[in-house]
DNA sequence: TTTTTTGTGCAACTCATGTTATAGAGCACG
DNA sequence: CGTGCTCTATAACATGAGTTGCACAAAAAA
């Protein structure tokens, strides 16, 4: 498929979450050449190691970096979100140093390499709300390194529960601080450097003291104000102008 | 100091380490108007919530990123080396989203955020490097989460072992695998996720097995096949061409 | 339907790492 | 040439999180 769909709006919105962008921009990109694919829950999109000729922009679902240790452990780096383009890294690095799986059925728009390479210096404004997004990727991996690193598992959750329904809210896939899940409690642990036993625990403790109610996946944040604060969370790492 | 100064060397180098780079380009960054500044150990070149109009490249010294949590605890990020531009990405971000300390003595070239704007639209092979440079961080982060969050505390302090050693070897820094640490073990515990009190025991363990030996902060790898096996260290994150 | 697999929920026990405390080495400075 | 600093070293003790193991529910497969 090579003509406009209404698949791309997905990239054109995320990206001006951050960057305004004026019509003949979004019109632009909702007409790039790209190429539909689906995956199953748990298929590779990207392993460690190659380079892909393509770039997949997430349309629908969801998909993790993560990167396995020789002990056999695995820890998760970040999660992509609808809008999210997975791989503009590899536009300029030689082999990818990490694998992207999807998380649930996801969609992507692969959009070729080359095409990326040529918009990125005919059209400096687009140019710009990539790199931003890349940039705020990686302002994300930042605080990530902090949560893991420095605070304990209750924090931890919490503050991964806080940032993950921000990020949804932000397209829209989140309402009245209410979300699902779209992962295992043990793909929580590989993203909070925690068990999946211990990740149980704290789940069941933050609903006993009433901060969030589950219903299986659903999580629905009962007291935001209070879970933030437990959380050590502040949005400003997350870049999204209008909040 | 606007003119030719051999101090921009150092930024042509480290950018040219991935991405090869001609003599007129070296010869326009050498010759980037910039300004020059020192600071001692321990002083602020980026606080958390400001918006710098200037992007200090380092040409002697180091500096890191750190952030706080409100239990007080001090996560660091990031260690940036001679010829590392330290904040790109608030060239296109609002403000800054945590803060830049120097470890020890550093100088500085400041070069103003237009200048930056301007090359990055005009020269596109340096502004490809300087991309690149931004990825590789990145990269790091990526595998800083994965140290944290899987790696023992053993394991992790020989990981960020190796990975000095080799950024500093990359830049002509250290040889035969023997550098001097420019910072405290405290500073190593907040770059781990650790103690400092466990970072000394860690560290004690490694000299006594013989993996390296200790003068101070001065740090010899005496097997680095066997701490980079026993760190589980492959240095492909780093994207470092010629090795 | 039955069977199998995958995910969640707990409990009991272990251990790696944190906490607190103290002492000495080296250095900076009046 | 003390008098504080800051950093390193190490010991004793505390604890948060890991490990192992099992039961149950739900979903997927047969």
């Amino acid at each position: 498929m090579l003509a406009k769909s209404p698949g791309l709006d997905t990239l054109a919105k995320s990206l001006s979450l951050r960057s305004p962008m004026n019509a003949d921009d979004f019109d632009f990109l909702q007409n790039l050449p790209h190429r539909i694919e689906r995956f199953d829950a748990g298929s590779y999109l990207i392993r460690e190691g190659t380079h892909p000729d393509t770039c997949p922009v997430i349309l629908d679902g969801f998909t993790f970096r993560q990167k396995l240790t020789v002990f056999g452990s695995r820890q998760i780096i970040s999660l992509q979100i609808p809008g999210d383009m997975i791989d503009v890294q590899n536009l300029f690095l030689d082999e990818s140093d990490h694998n992207v799986q999807s998380l649930s059925t996801v969609t992507v728009a692969h959009i070729r390499q080359s095409t990326l390479e040529h918009l990125l210096l005919s059209r400096p404004h687009i140019a710009r709300a990539i790199w931003i997004q890349a940039l705020v990727e990686a302002s994300i991996y930042r605080e990530w390194i902090v949560n893991i690193g420095r605070r304990d598992a209750r924090t931890r959750i919490a503050h991964f529960l806080c940032e993950f329904c921000i990020r949804l809210k932000a397209i829209g896939l989140a309402r009245d601080d209410s979300f699902e899940l779209p992962m295992t409690q043990e793909h929580l642990a590989d993203c909070t450097g925690l068990t999946p036993v211990h990740v149980n625990r704290v789940l069941k403790q933050l609903s006993d003291t009433g901060l969030i109610v589950r219903n299986k996946r659903h999580i629905m944040v009962a007291k935001w104000a209070e879970l933030a604060h437990e959380a050590d969370f502040s949005q400003r790492y997350l870049h999204i102008a209008n909040a």
